[in-house]
DNA sequence: TTGTAAGCGTTATCAA
DNA sequence: TTGATAACGCTTACAA
C-alpha cells in the first residue's frame, strides 16, 4: 500500500492519462470518449477514490461547510430544531458543523470567529441570550457569508428569519386560562432581553388587558436560565405571595415542572388549587402528573425550514432577493395540568 | 474593498516582502528580523488576516476535524455526552463535526464515507442499535483515522473505548429492589445487540439469581426504541400478566417514564403497587410523580474524556500505545417511585 | 478527444 | 535574514 489516499493523479499515471482527463470522466464532462470514461470510473471506482474536498474548497473558495450556533443542545427544543436541519443538509453536499455558544456572548462571539475563519459558506444561528448587539453577525454578511436566524430573534439584523409567533402562544395559554376560570394569573418570564421572552410576555399582558384581569406586577416573576433548578426561587415568590395565583404561565416547560414541583410541595392541588401551563411541549410533559398543559412548537419543520432557506440563499448568493420572514404559529395543547375551559361547559 | 479574503500573498506585496517571509512572521519562525516580523504582525492584524485551513489542510493532508457520531441528540443522555466532547475539543485547535445516525446501520455507513471524504483527523462514536458489524469502521482505522468508541461498545473492534460499567448499575438497581421486598421484578429491556442492552439484562439476570429470586422470562420484554412510545406496549404486557410483576426496572428513563404512565391508568399505586426504576438519571426524571428512581451515568464526563482520549491518539498517531479501555461506574439514585429499602428498616 | 499549464493559499527547502 | 520555488489535489482555459 502507498500511503496517503487515492489522487486523481494516481489514476492518471495508471492508466497513462493526464489528470485534467480524470477530472472530466469523473465529473461528466461532455468532451470525452465513452471509452475511457468508462475505463477512468471502473478504476476509481476499484481504488475506492475520493476527491480531496479541501483542495477543492482552495480552488472553489468555499467550505462546502455549514455552521450552526445555538445555545444548548441539552434542550430537546434545539435537539429536535437540530434534527430538523441535518435531515435537509445531510443529504446535500453541505456538512453540519454545530456549536454550542452556552448562552454567552463570548463564547458566540469565539464561535463566529472560528466559524468566519473556516470559510463556512453559511450559518444557521440562534442567539444566546446574552447577545444584545448583532454585529458579530454583520461581520458575516459583509464576508458574503449569509445568516439564517432561527427562533430567537435579532431585532435590527437584516437577515433571513424563521420564527415562531410566540406572542400567539402566550396570549393563547393565557386567554385559556381566564376562560377556565382563573383570576390571578402569574407568568414565569425568561431572561428579558430575548425576542421570545419578550413576546410571550407581551402576549400574557395583551391578553390579560384583553380580557380585563387586572395586571398585578408582583404576578411577573423571571427566571436567570431555562433548565429546572432556575424555576424553583421564582415560583416560591409568586406562591409566598399575601395573595397567590391560582395559574402560573411557565416560559417553559423546564420551569413549569418545577413550578409544579414547588406548589405541590406547599400542599396545593393541580389543577384546582393552581393551573400551571408551560411552553415548548417537550415530550416527557406528557408523562408529568397532572401531565402538563403546554404550548407546543413545530420544532422540527422550524429546523428544516430554516435549512431550506440558507440553502437557497447560498445558491442564490448574489441574486438580491429580499430576506424572507417565516413565522410559525405555535398551538396551546391543554391536557390535566390546568382547569377545564368552563366556557364550554352549561351551568 | 477588493473580494476574497486577506492572503499572505496580499499582506507580502503591501509591505514589499515575499510570501514566505510573511508566512515565517507569523508562525514565529525563529530566522526572520524582529522589525519586520512587528510590521507584518501589525498589519495582519489591522487586515484580520485568517489562515485559509484549506489550504493547510491540503499541505499537511488533515482537516484538523474531529468526527463524532451518535444515534441521536434529542435524549439528554447524549447530548450532554456532546456538550462534555464540545467542551474538551472547542479550545483545542479542532473542529467537531457531529452526525446523526438515527439508528440506522445504513446512515451510520453514510456518514462514515462522508467523514472519510472529508479527511477528518479522528473520530469519536457511538454505533447505532441495528450495528452489528464494525468493518466501517476497520476501514477508518486502516486509513490511518483513530477511532474512539464511547458509551455503546463495539465487540471484537480494537479501538479507545470509554464506556459505562452498565452491568453494575443494572445489578445495583435490581438487587435494591429486592431488598426493598419486591419479588416479582420484571425488566423493559432494550434492543438486543446493543452492549448496553446485553450487559444490563445481564446485571438483571445476575441479581435476581444471586439474590436467589427466581428467573421468570415472561417478565422480560423488549422495547423497539428509546422513546416514551416504545413503552407504551411492552408495559401493558407485562402489567396484563395473570401473576402481574411488583417491579419493573426499565433500560431507560424515558421507557420508565412510559411504565409509570400505563401503571397509573390501569390504577396501580407506585410504588405501592409496583416500583419502577430507570436508567440515565434525565433531569426531568426528577420531576415526575412519583420522582423517578433511576441509575445515574455520569455523562459529561464521559464525553470529556472520549475526546481527550482521541485527541492525545491523534497526537501520537505513529506510536504503538495500547488501547485504553475505561468505565465508568454508574450509580443507583433511590427517588419515590420504588419502595424504601426494607433491610435497613427494623422488623 | 486529450494534454499542458496555471492557480487556489500555504509551508518547507534551498539558495542568495 | 530574506526570497524563489515546489508541492499539496484539483479544475479550467487554452493548446494540440
Amino acid at each position: 500500500m502507498k500511503k496517503g489516499r487515492v489522487t486523481l493523479k494516481d489514476i492518471a499515471s495508471k492508466l497513462k492519462l493526464a489528470p485534467s482527463t480524470v477530472s472530466r470522466a469523473l465529473n461528466n464532462h461532455p468532451a470525452i470518449g465513452e471509452d475511457t470514461k468508462k475505463a477512468i470510473k471502473k478504476l476509481a471506482e476499484e481504488l475506492d477514490y475520493q476527491p480531496n474536498p479541501m483542495a477543492l474548497g482552495l480552488l472553489q473558495k468555499k467550505s462546502n461547510t455549514i455552521g450552526v450556533i445555538v445555545p444548548e443542545i441539552t434542550s430537546h427544543f434545539f435537539s429536535a430544531i437540530i434534527t430538523g436541519i441535518q435531515d435537509v443538509i445531510g443529504p446535500s453536499e453541505y456538512n453540519i458543523m454545530i456549536c454550542l455558544s452556552n448562552e454567552s456572548y463570548e463564547e458566540e462571539l469565539t464561535l463566529v470567529k472560528k466559524l468566519s475563519k473556516m470559510r463556512v459558506d453559511g450559518i444557521l444561528v440562534s442567539p444566546s441570550s446574552a447577545t444584545k448587539d448583532f454585529d458579530h453577525f454583520r461581520r458575516l454578511q459583509n464576508n458574503d457569508v449569509p445568516v439564517v436566524v432561527f427562533d430567537r430573534d435579532c431585532p435590527g439584523l437584516e437577515a433571513d428569519k424563521v420564527l415562531v409567533d410566540d406572542y400567539s402562544g402566550a396570549y393563547q395559554a393565557v386567554e385559556y386560562l381566564i376562560r377556565s376560570g382563573c383570576t390571578k394569573i402569574a407568568h414565569l418570564g425568561g431572561p428579558l432581553n430575548l425576542s421570545t421572552t419578550k413576546h410571550r410576555l407581551q402576549g400574557y399582558l395583551d391578553a390579560l388587558e384583553k380580557n380585563k384581569v387586572p395586571l398585578r406586577k408582583d404576578y411577573i416573576q423571571h427566571v436567570k436560565g431555562f433548565s429546572h433548578k432556575d424555576g424553583i426561587k421564582p415560583t416560591k415568590k409568586l406562591l409566598e405571595l399575601e395573595d397567590a395565583p391560582d395559574a402560573i404561565f411557565a416560559i417553559n416547560d423546564n420551569i413549569a415542572a418545577s413550578a409544579m414541583h414547588v406548589a405541590k410541595k406547599m400542599g396545593l392541588a393541580i389543577p384546582d388549587d393552581i393551573s400551571i401551563v408551560g411552553f415548548d411541549d417537550e415530550p416527557h410533559s406528557l408523562y408529568f402528573s397532572p401531565a402538563l398543559s403546554t404550548v407546543w412548537q413545530p420544532v422540527y419543520s422550524l429546523g428544516m425550514l430554516s435549512a431550506r432557506i440558507l440553502l437557497q440563499r447560498i445558491k442564490n448568493t448574489n441574486s438580491n432577493e429580499e430576506f424572507r420572514m417565516e413565522v410559525f404559529k405555535p398551538e396551546l395543547v391543554v391536557r390535566a395540568s390546568s382547569r377545564e375551559d368552563s366556557v364550554g361547559i352549561s351551568d
